[in-house]
DNA sequence: AGTACGATTAGCT
DNA sequence: GCTAATCGTACTC
């Protein structure tokens, strides 16, 4: 029913990915049920960029950064939380998108369960939080977004308005436009 | 071997 | 608005 995403839509400029992927499914599958989401809001990571996690060379981290597009970038952050991101460009570039904020369309019960919380604006609004709701874990990095039970598939509706700012949280290449999200979204992570 | 800190969140003031 | 929670990672000595 929903078709994952090709590895040519990530092999290419990664600000454009980051765009595009505005309105597009992220859908997972597991043996707890399906979640299925929106994407409304997303971060770009380029090569030069000195907030990009690759921007100082390849480490055991981030080395998946550094592989083909079209994989899962999940990294462990503040001591308890998860982020995740989808690699882009080419293999051995080192840049990705973060997907900060989707809006809950299927699964909301098992959303719900996991994250503790009843509130739908709650349950997938910033990194940590979608990480937590769609069950996706440090067992995902590295795993194919092309052919696999996590999986991004098309946009069900024409291409949305866009609104671009700085990035949330981070202190270097803060000034930098490189955040995206649908324009008067309710589900977005901040404003 | 030691240490500083982070692409966050939740709860409290 | 402020800050504790919490630990893997990267970097220094």
């Amino acid at each position: 029913m929903y078709q994952p995403l090709p590895e040519a839509f990530y092999a290419r400029d990664t600000v454009l990915v980051a765009r595009e992927l505005l309105g597009a499914l992220l859908v997972h599958i597991n043996d707890e049920g399906i979640t299925v989401g929106k994407i409304v809001e997303t971060e770009a990571y380029l090569q030069g960029d000195p907030a990009c996690h690759a921007a100082r060379g390849m480490t055991p981290r981030n080395s998946v950064m550094f592989g083909p597009p079209g994989r899962a970038y999940v990294y462990f952050t503040y001591g308890l939380h998860y982020c995740f991101n989808v690699v882009t460009a080419a293999a051995g570039i080192g840049e990705a998108v973060l997907i900060r904020a989707v809006e809950p369309l299927a699964g909301i019960h098992l959303m719900k369960k996991r994250r503790g919380r009843e509130r739908l604006t709650e349950l997938c609004a910033g990194p940590a939080r979608l990480v937590q709701a769609f069950g996706i874990t440090k067992q995902h990095n590295n795993t194919d977004l092309t052919n696999g039970p996590l999986f991004i598939a098309a946009a069900a509706a024409p291409p949305p308005q866009i609104h671009v700012t700085t990035r949330i949280g981070i202190k270097e290449g803060a000034d930098l436009p490189l955040r995206f999200y649908i324009k008067g979204n309710k589900f977005i992570s901040k404003k």
